[in-house]
DNA sequence: GTGAAAGCGCTAACAC
DNA sequence: GTGTTAGCGCTTTCAC
């Protein structure tokens, strides 16, 4: 029951406390942990001198004794992108409602930094990591990642946005068939058939789905496609919109609706649109992908598929959670798209 | 020498390396840390077998051993913001390059959150925070946040991107005083005499010190202030600075130049003047703050005050360690705007 | 240069 | 219910 020589520097731990408090540390854990049951009035005791020192259990010594760090690794290749931004703050408020903090990594698009990171994630001792983007988007994973990737595995699962073919990394998946198919069939309806397809790479999962998609609805609309409307610039970029969109309105043959591979490239493409002196969605209707904040400030406001984000960080969260305590969880799951219809699409013009 | 016999589930520490190597922990661990020599050749058998068995060091028990975690801790509003983001991860970038990691937590603008935030960054023994935003922008520090995190700065030191009046917290801030100066200057060097100024709340920091030296400018060049031009509505978002234009415009009197406090309200008010019938910049110019992707989105393309991010995350940064280390760092530090002018600003129209 | 041993702060059997 | 005793995996004196 002595009070402590308070010696500035040392923070308190559990010993000090029990000290005080006339108990043995592990009353004291036992208060913490509040999985046992103490006497109230000790536990009493115990809690009042916590808060008179304003003691705080060192998370780094919990890990480490019950290895279990209650932290999940989110790697992703760049939060400035307003669609990893959604997804990191839907994982983060998910994670922190089941008692997980979120260590995030960026590796700006390098593969090299990508791995590194998984390795850092393993000393971290996370519970589990949830990789957004990155390689995990690749058509064609790519090998030396896959062998990282299956280093980490052994000790942690892996959940990811994309696939990791050669792993047992968990996917959770938008939908990109899905989230072609409603699109095509909007603008279909809307008696469009000159539909262009701008932005993306075709090595990246998503995009190529997308594509194979586009091809698939023209065909059992019997629709021809046409080269000139298939521009993957390899780019999902505003700048790289901007440049297709130009090309195409250089030509003859002039779209009535343009599929944007995201919400950056919509961007470029509304402007080059405009600039040409077409009116949207009068002359051409634009649609895009993700659904981001930006959707809303365009003039016009675009008409965006939206991926309702709390559910999906949720079910990122979920299955790393978990996984991690080798419950069961399906392997692969999607995330159903929505079409959001604003001001950037309407009936294709009459044709001349 | 032995070989370990895998037992699958625990992870391999450096006992069964030292074991294996024929050396004692201790030794491993120096190779580890790299601070001390090591016989060449035991380092050598030391590395391959680490290698061979893939070990990751345990970055906690680590940072339990040197009570050092080299993380840096990062609370914000919200990353979603892009304004954030683009801080954030150019302090990513700035702690990777001096070997930490950093741990990102939202504070989603709730006070108690933020609150608890700091708590669980004194649990992760990190060795600083940082605090982007939040009650860290208050004009006037609201008592009891101050009152938390001089707890947390018996620990560690936090540095603000703001203030925190009654805390000794470090302070790198964006001169909010010359980033309005400069943007006035600039403007009446257009020969705009009405400007407005449009978004934003006089209880936060910078966006009273930019009313403040917005009327100071006016006064300087003996321009009488209009109370219809000042509009703070409170808000920093698309909605408002629309909302605000759109009675600004509905008005008699209307500027020729509007100060948007940040890239989203300027995005609102851009669309509220074209609705209007104006043409920017011809009409009505429009500037704004922070230089995020967006200025470069918009039509016209914004003219917007861009403060050197990756400047500013390493100053925060190296604020952070070297705090962290006990070593000298001045306890306010500034960041120095830069205006970027683009399409959406130029020459004052003819008065009528 | 290297090993032995103590310790970082906490949790979790294990007895009582 | 509570104290005792081992760890968790690493770093770091301190001898030699």
């Amino acid at each position: 029951m002595e009070e402590r020589k308070q010696k500035e520097d040392k923070p308190i731990t559990i010993y000090d406390i029990a000290k005080e408090a006339g108990v043995s540390p592990s009353t004291v854990s036992r208060v913490l942990t509040n999985k046992v049951k103490v006497n109230p009035k000790k536990r009493d005791i115990i809690c009042k001198i916590m808060e008179k020192y304003d003691f705080k259990p060192n998370a780094l010594a919990r890990s480490l004794a019950d290895t279990k760090s209650n932290t999940i690794g989110i790697i992703t290749a760049d939060v400035r992108n307003p669609f990893y931004a959604q997804i990191f703050v839907a994982c983060e408020v998910a994670a922190r409602r089941a008692g997980y903090i979120v260590l995030l990594c960026n590796s700006m698009g390098e593969t090299d930094q990508e791995k590194q990171l998984l390795t850092q994630m393993q000393e971290q001792r996370v519970d589990a990591v949830i990789q957004l983007g990155g390689r995990a988007d690749d058509l064609e994973s790519n090998p030396s990642y896959v062998e990282q990737a299956n280093r980490l595995i052994k000790t942690m699962p892996l959940v990811v946005s994309g696939k990791l073919d050669g792993t047992d990394a968990y996917q959770v998946q938008i939908d990109a068939v899905k989230a072609m198919e409603s699109i095509m069939e909007y603008l279909i309806r809307l008696k469009h058939t000159k539909i262009a397809m701008i932005g993306g790479r075709m090595d990246v999962l998503s995009t190529y789905e997308k594509r194979q998609t586009y091809l698939k609805v023209l065909e059992r609309h019997q629709i021809k496609p046409v080269e000139a409307f298939m521009r993957d610039n390899g780019e999902y970029s505003y700048e790289a919109g901007y440049r297709s969109m130009n090309e195409l309105l250089s030509g003859t043959n002039i779209p009535t609706a343009v599929i944007a591979i995201n919400d950056f490239s919509a961007t470029g493409i509304i402007r080059s649109i405009i600039e040409h002196g077409y009116r949207i969605p009068q002359d051409i209707s634009v649609v895009s992908y993700d659904n981001t904040y930006m959707a809303n400030f365009l003039i016009p406001k675009l008409t965006s598929v939206d991926y309702n984000y709390e559910a999906y960080g949720e079910k990122l969260v979920q299955t790393a959670i978990l996984a991690s305590r080798k419950e069961e969880v399906p392997r692969i799951q999607y995330i159903e798209p929505t079409i959001v219809i604003r001001e950037s699409s309407g009936p294709a013009p009459i044709s001349v």
